[in-house]
DNA sequence: AAGTAAGTGGGACAACTGTCCCAGACGATC
DNA sequence: GATCGTCTGGGACAGTTGTCCCACTTACTT
């Protein structure tokens, strides 16, 4: 039909194909689909791309770079980090509820990664772009909140996204949101309680007991 | 060639493709890779299952009974709570470390469950048998280290759940068993201080403070 | 020993896959 | 307005997929 460019016509290829794969899954989605779901013709993808593994690649790109935008940005900083993290675990879980084919997806492409040979960097870019946003988030959290954490922070963005990761798995599962909500809440009480006054700090005399971390385990990563 | 049973063709083809899932992912399972690791013709196969399907149903029923059978097996009870949910939860790890192929098989089919039409129910079984296994894992750890939970144990097993599921999934990705070590240590911590002493139960007066729910979220199911 | 049911092998089917090619249509440049 | 590179449509290709069918062999029953 009409004359589109190249490259706006990748990104209209990727973007029928996300919606191919929360439909039909990564499997259901060979190029014929693509193109139906694009309205486009066979000749015209090849146009675009070298092949549909080119394609795929370019699909976990783009979808690593907007999810490491969008994710984490929820946060309103304020002095209770107990509060804050709940807020921000809490817009999280609204996030996977407001559109779980979504997360679902994400899902599936880390494990296309995994098992697509050449791929697995591209899964654990994903990782490292999802521990260094949390990881931006947390700093942000504890210098609003006036904490300091106990635990080496790379630890932490672990920790934070292991728990966001299974909470999503289990709630795409059976889909209960009450549950989901209750075990983030209880991460979020761990979570604060490896935080320490910035003041205890500054002044360790006063409460050396609170510095002492409760870990008996190895901590430096 | 030689004259199996029906029932044991059935397992044995289940078997292959389990192998050929762990090596080419559940869209490399084709009823012809399969016979071929199973050293069957394709008349065998149909033999045996009705269909491609029906055979995918039987393999995820299988595993999930098995799964269930083995996964949280290696519990030694104790008095020290602590240690026990350390010892147990790296127990679990060293099962993902052991066959990490394995591992990413069950999430794959988790997905599988989750995108297949009618299959959903399946996957809400397998979560569910995690969740009955974990519960019974920590009432015999209560009684064992003579504690109490003060969160009820539905959401404990949920935590818990999330928690293994999260590290395994990082653990896939980039294969860091310190780092995953160290999560499951704090998560072992954590879920520890949801334990209170019988004792205190059983005389309240003694210690009231130590009842106190850290948590101001809801607590009932 | 004959008959019957259970199990086997190979070939065929239609549908689908990724990829490629070629005849054409469009837009800008000379 | 002719020309050239950019883009498009349809058709074709070889390979793979799930499923089915029919001739065949084997083991057990009577």
């Amino acid at each position: 039909m009409t004359r589109i460019a190249v490259g706006e016509r990748r990104a209209l290829l990727v973007r029928a194909a996300l919606r191919v794969i929360a439909e039909t899954g990564v499997s259901g989605a060979s190029t014929r689909a693509i193109v139906a779901e694009a309205g486009m013709s066979l000749a015209s993808f090849h146009y675009a791309f070298r092949s549909h593994d080119e394609m795929m690649r370019e699909l976990v790109a783009h979808v690593v770079e907007a999810e490491s935008r969008v994710a984490f940005a929820a946060l309103r900083p304020g002095d209770d980090i107990r509060a804050m993290l709940r807020e921000a675990l809490h817009a999280f879980l609204g996030y996977v509820v407001a559109d779980p084919e979504h997360e679902r997806v994400m899902q599936e492409l880390v494990q296309y990664c995994l098992r697509t040979p050449g791929m697995q960097s591209l899964a654990r870019e994903q990782y490292d772009s999802y521990y260094r946003a949390v990881s931006e988030l947390l700093v942000e959290g504890a210098t609003a909140a006036g904490i300091s954490w106990t635990v080496p922070l790379a630890d932490l963005a672990r920790l934070v996204v292991t728990t966001t990761d299974g909470v999503t798995l289990a709630y795409l599962v059976d889909r209960d949101a009450a549950a989901a909500t209750r075990v983030l809440d209880r991460a979020a009480d761990n979570l604060a309680a490896l935080a320490v006054p910035l003041a205890a700090v500054l002044a360790p005399a006063r409460s050396v007991a609170a510095l002492a971390v409760p870990s008996t385990g190895s901590v430096r990563s």
